[in-house]
DNA sequence: GATGAATGAGATTTCATTCAT
DNA sequence: AATGAATGAAATCTCATTCAT
């Protein structure tokens, strides 16, 4: 099989993968399973990822990828518009693309969650060599940090064109931003889309209120 | 064995627990290993709780208990002051509890997504029967809201005492805190105490800045 | 469990290997069927013994004790009778303990074959780094020469007390007597009980033969 | 690719199939390693032999052609000596044979004790149907019987001209015979060359014991 | 109530054999 | 006919959970 085949064999089995593990989560997922689901057989599914955690690891690099395809695709369609303009809508992509794919979302935040080697936390994954080995680990190590650059370039060109205020540091409103959209997904995931009827408050209030924010410090004082 | 006896022993159990659950979390933590750290046998552990997620359960429900006695004492600390202030610092108080807990942080965090049976995230637990039926899971219903309330009663006593912008939604208010709190927590999880290096911004200054937000909402306009 | 139930439920597992073995051989053997034959699961059944190949060992332990159990009752029995109708009659028992036990003849077969580190041969068994730790493998080096320093013995005994010539060398007679017994059990493997339809020979006769010849070595000449 | 092509190319995968069941053994040879040393893929190695069995029975197959060839230029440069020379020096060639073609001697014995379709043994090889229908196979029933057949045919010529005693059934001394020879490699193969320094006997004396024993059985009394 | 043994489910691997191109 | 990919059966292992004593 060529290299065009093969990958496109490779996407149809993390789409079947994403399908059992958005239906039953990473841990309740069979490997036989995800394998019937992509139409073929577990070894055949071992063939192509070596564990589990490989294929989870698949999953998140096509979300940051899909991501980080979104940002460039924004950068192209705002190149003409303010820095402050496209900053915003930044934020508004991030979050919506959160709480649109949220496996994707989960996925990226256990792999940062993972990467940090530190001894505490709830480890859904082990940094075993069979991960570090991994094709997709290498990959996720080299496009990891695109995110955040991407955003601070584009409030630094904001700075420049003079659409946002100078002072702030586009590290920190970057971090913040994803805070709130992070924030934003957790206390959704942890509520409900239908969290009316438990707190009485409109989610769609509470999201744009966190975009509010991380827009406001970008933003010059009247 | 007397009911003080016996409850002793949970709690040394549950000590347990947080010990292993934090050295290698929750998913790698094997049974052995916690009866082990709590001098016990298997069978034993089993005893006392009834499975893995129990255990997860009952970590997370002295959580909540810890979290709610922080806010009781709190309520009486504050009660002279002012509901902003009060509310200010309780929001203080959550994020501080999350940043110095961060097993206790994830648990509440699972917990809620839990409760939701989403069929979303990496399900760390499952809603099963035997969940259901725990002692734990019961006691957890009891007072999961109880945070929010007890947020919620300080702020509505500052829009009483003039201290808090009057149109303010209250339980907005709370979960913009939440979001603000969950959101830095998830953040510092993903980047590690040392984001300097990585991102040149210090993260007191982004918890500072989250607080302020989730403050800012209350007070009055100039 | 104590040491005696755990090593009788250790027989039984090795009664039920035995079973499945015979029936269809080592190779198409499955691990799950001589659990289900031994009424316990394949973990359990790996729990005390960690490979089929330490389950062929154990068989091929239980083959040489039996053995060696029969050549101490014989040399019991026969100590008031001279070296050479011992000797004969343990010529006899050996090859009635090939003829009566192919299994075990088979497996000892295979054992000693294993123990040569030679590089060719039909290798049903890898000597691995699993295999050399295992228990039975320790017990068998132990006693594995017993059975031809047991018959060289009674062949001394025999040139002592004058019934067997003097000038035999016993390692080269007792060797014969195992060439002749092993040819003799392989010929029987290899034609079958009913040799007669093909060969038209009456494998009794070959029998005597072997054992006549094997016996003539140690008779003085008339 | 014509008939001589063809068959140069399977004379040649036999080759490296000895190659490797030398090395390993059956058991652990491995289909990938045999078409590797062979210089093909693993599928054309399942176009000329359609199973692992197929193959060892190839081998079999070119043993037996191999000792059948011997017996008939033996039997050629012996026409004009007695029947009993001749004999004597047929049990010197077939040992010889095993002796020197160990992988030979075994693949001839495992099929001999296939075709009994014992339900004992190790069971190298399985009789399925894909067996039976082999080229091989069919090949190997046409002459089984003749290194039989030749040898009883020259113990009967000698019995006619004289040299061998009279009232000796050829079938039995043939058996005999092989008897020896069999116990004689089996034991080689279970001791090793060096038998010496553990049992302190010289193989060749024991050879030549095995030799003499069947030859004695067809010489006349004095 | 405590203990050692056993169970059941599922991950992972190895290899003979087959399929599709 | 040759190739790379896939299949299926079985070995082996880990661990939460349960059983028997």
């Amino acid at each position: 099989m060529n290299e065009a085949k093969k990958s496109i064999k490779e996407q149809r089995i993390i789409d079947a993968t994403e399908q059992v593990f958005s239906k039953v989560g990473f841990l309740n997922a069979k490997m036989e399973d995800i394998a019937s689901e992509a139409g073929i057989t577990k070894v055949t599914l071992y063939s192509y990822f070596q564990s589990k955690e490989n294929l989870q690891l698949a999953v998140t690099h096509r979300a940051l990828q899909l991501l980080i395809d979104k940002y460039y695709n924004h950068l192209n369609a705002y190149k003409d518009q303010s820095g402050l303009e496209s900053t915003l809508a930044i934020f508004q992509l991030f979050i919506d693309f959160c709480e649109n794919n949220f496996l994707y979302s989960e996925a990226l935040l256990a792999y940062f969650e993972l990467i940090r080697s530190t001894s505490h936390g709830l480890h859904t994954m082990k940094l075993t060599d069979g991960v570090k080995e991994s094709v997709y680990f290498r990959k996720m190590q080299d496009i990891q940090n695109l995110p955040f650059k991407l955003t601070v370039q584009e409030i630094e060109r904001g700075k420049k064109d003079g659409s946002i205020r100078p002072d702030i540091d586009p590290m920190l409103a970057t971090l913040s931003a994803w805070t709130a959209s992070i924030g934003y997904i957790k206390v959704l995931a942890a509520t409900g889309k239908n969290i009316k009827p438990l707190f009485n408050v409109d989610l769609e209030t509470l999201k744009a209120l966190q975009l509010k924010t991380a827009g406001d410090l970008l933003r010059k004082p009247e």
